[in-house]
DNA sequence: ATTATCTATAGATCTATAGATAATGC
DNA sequence: ATTATCTATAGATCTATAGATAATGC
């Protein structure tokens, strides 16, 4: 039953992965331990081996999560130099995204489990928020470097706004416009 | 240990306030019919006489708290006539409203909850958005309705995101920078 | 010999229900 | 007689751990 360092290394991968997926889309306490492990193909009493504690887990998966996005979000950046704040706005604000919570926004799937969380979470979420209001400052338009941090901040709260609104009120007219309002404002400031 | 129809009604009411607190600060699955009847100075086993389940009291707690936010709103609106979008943006946007939840914005703090809710949810959501952002549309400048409604719409999502992303990274600087941004944005447009 | 994983389970907690109790309201 | 509430509990689920198993790595 044993298997080598590697592949070790490899299941500890495979769990936080799954995470990362089953708390975007289930919340924080709306999946098990039990749950993750089946999804990663290994049993429940596994699971300690790789994590203290689910919280454990938790954080340790939103870090992941958050490191990636900030890679995702330089690459629209670099994909689009012309135009790379309109590029940002409109990749977060698709319905692709909105439909799609277990590979989308972490801040907007679990802010608010973060928000009744400890720490340790609090901790993560705001070095994973960081870099990504800094891409959206840099990218944003402004005279002075002020008014675009104050602008990638705002935009910031705007995206994950329209994106928890857009997802809570369910599929119906209202949730296309509000990812259309917030696109069209954010942009014509 | 029966009590009248008044009585009962009461009992009834007080289920309903003290779960529409007790939600929000800790989420649909954060909170236990048991606790939630406790608070309500009632045992476990009367739930059931009031409710058919704990989805039909979730929706009916998220109405209860959506309408008297609609009430609240308008309220702002007329103490102060001559800047009803600044007052409902400053109120929304203060330290006081992010530290507690309890008594916020639901979209804040279960919008990601009423997200991976069904569609009964999804329903009271949707019909407890559609007047604060009436609101927000009939006080923001802008020159056409149709300009004012795309203002208010967004305006909504940048409230509930701020709100959402000071709350989740916990006390610390960033967290009143957020709303401090957020404002200003909303404001300066 | 070490250790990654598995099986099995303890202990806590949660929703929902069954049956008893006692005050209301016809 | 009806019914709002209470006590008690069934049945499911969840985190975490104990002990067994078997392959790795010294």
């Amino acid at each position: 039953m044993r298997v080598s360092r590697e592949k070790a290394a490899e299941h500890r991968e495979r769990i936080i992965e799954a995470a990362g997926a089953l708390f975007r889309e289930k919340g924080f306490g709306g999946i098990g331990v039990a749950d993750i492990m089946k999804a990663a193909d290994l049993t429940h009493g596994g699971f300690y081996g790789h994590f203290d504690s689910k919280d454990d887990l938790v954080a340790q998966a939103c870090r992941q999560v958050m490191a990636l996005a900030a890679v995702n979000w330089e690459k629209t950046v670099a994909d689009d130099p012309d135009h790379p704040y309109a590029s940002l706005l409109s990749r977060y604000l698709s319905p692709r995204h909105r439909d799609e919570p277990g590979r989308g926004c972490v801040f907007a799937a679990l802010g608010a489990d973060a928000a009744r969380s400890g720490p340790l979470v609090h901790d993560a979420f705001a070095e994973g928020l960081e870099p990504l209001i800094d891409l959206l400052a840099k990218s944003a338009p402004g005279s002075t470097k002020a008014v675009r941090r104050r602008k990638g901040v705002a935009a910031m709260a705007g995206l994950v706004g329209a994106l928890l609104l857009a997802r809570a009120i369910g599929k119906r007219e209202l949730s296309d416009e509000i990812l259309d309002a917030t696109r069209r404002e954010l942009l014509d400031r």
